[in-house]
DNA sequence: AAGTGGTCTAGACCACACG
DNA sequence: GTGTGGTCTAGACCACTTA
């Protein structure tokens, strides 16, 4: 159930766009339509229909009315601020995870230039390795401010580390700021991944902050080349 | 000047960040002061803050206010020597085109398979070689609608498609649904880029949509592999 | 002219954080 | 308790689109 009026109005709408009431490239009921049908006010109406807007769902044209988008040509999807957890089980794929390091860091000058924790912060260094389908492709190299993360242990980084972080600890996560690039494996790399001959690895850095604003967590995912795919929805 | 009231206190509240009256990791005034500093109603500041937040400026928090997020410039997540990673996302470079092909077509079911338009409908297929530093080292393979696009030359593909779109025609995009991936390079990008040993490319597909929902555009950007870079903020 | 979304007001009550 | 942001109302007027 939703707790607010305008989440009520939110969902009604999703659940009419998914099941195919409303069409896409065509109307959904206008404004002063739905403020009658749901007994509200306009302004709840719209806070419902910019939510969808912003979810790439809906578009708003003045003098027209607000259109359904054309549904997104991709349903295996990874990326966004998803974890790796929540990304294998969207695609029901088998999973394992190994933690060959797990150590408490102070973040010295050279660290400072890869992670920009400021130096002579307290961190963990977590490199987990995710094996899909018996192959492991992804290597995780993660840097956690240990003054927020405080809790962390390895077999909770085995599972979800986010999941732990927002769940258990109410850690509030604004979002994420990440580069994609295409790069040589390092010494790690060759170590631990089964490159089977990919001579590059993609490299997602991520660089995420809490709700103040204060840097707390740096990411590089390095995922063998010929297993690697990131979307996202770009708003003009 | 602004033309609303909202977008006048967006600018005022993005200028204090950006000339460091407000402080990362701090709180803006509250709702109430700025609703009395610019004698507006508070639905009005809240949308300016709304708007900010979502830009990945700003974050509210229930019950303590309205905090600046600390952003580091994108410049320096990069780090290393690549002088070309630096310049493209400060986007100081100069492209070279050239535009080996600009042909029209009409969707097969081959072409429906790799851009989803509709079959039977008519296309442009427009490719444009990147040339950066007298290397050429992107690859965009573009189609068109041509209903939408129609006007489009091959002078104007030299240029700004994007900007003849939305300023010489009018055409309101709503935005673009974009895959990354890493595959080996085709027979085009063989034929037409400076691979230079390379031996993977990273390719950008981008699903455009206008604002009624409408799949205009989709294009398949090749990038040279180490010339590679893509940056994005997703919020949690 | 009628209908649509875009902006804005002046209130209200609620939920959360902190001293 | 006081102050903060979160939700919501019942209007109003404006700007754009279509007929």
């Amino acid at each position: 159930m939703a707790k607010s009026r305008y989440l009520e109005i939110y969902n009604f709408i999703k659940e009419n766009i998914n099941n195919g009431t409303y069409l896409p490239e065509e109307k959904i009921p206008s404004e002063n339509q739905l403020k009658d049908i749901f007994s509200v006010s306009r302004n709840t109406v719209r806070k419902a229909i910019d939510l969808l807007a912003s979810d790439g769902l809906l578009s708003s044209v003045h003098g027209k009315g607000v259109f359904v988008m054309k549904k997104i040509p991709v349903n295996f999807l990874l990326g966004g601020t998803e974890s790796f957890k929540e990304a294998s089980l969207k695609n029901s794929l088998k999973y394992k995870t190994s933690i060959p390091i797990f150590e408490t860091l102070i973040v010295n000058e050279e660290l400072n230039k890869k992670t920009h924790f400021p130096i002579g912060e307290t961190i963990y260094h977590i490199i987990r390795i995710r094996e899909i389908s018996d192959e492991k492709v992804i290597l995780d190299d993660n840097y956690f401010l240990k003054e927020i993360v405080e809790g962390l242990t390895a077999s909770i980084a085995m599972d979800s580390i986010y999941e732990f972080l927002e769940n258990k600890k109410g850690i509030k996560i604004n979002g994420a700021q990440k580069i994609i690039s295409v790069e040589p494996p390092n010494e790690e790399d060759k170590k631990y991944l089964d490159l089977r001959g990919n001579n590059l690895v993609a490299i997602v850095k991520n660089f995420a902050y809490l709700d103040n604003g204060t840097l707390f967590e740096y990411t590089e995912s390095h995922h063998r080349s010929d297993k690697f795919v990131f979307s996202s929805y770009a708003k003009r």
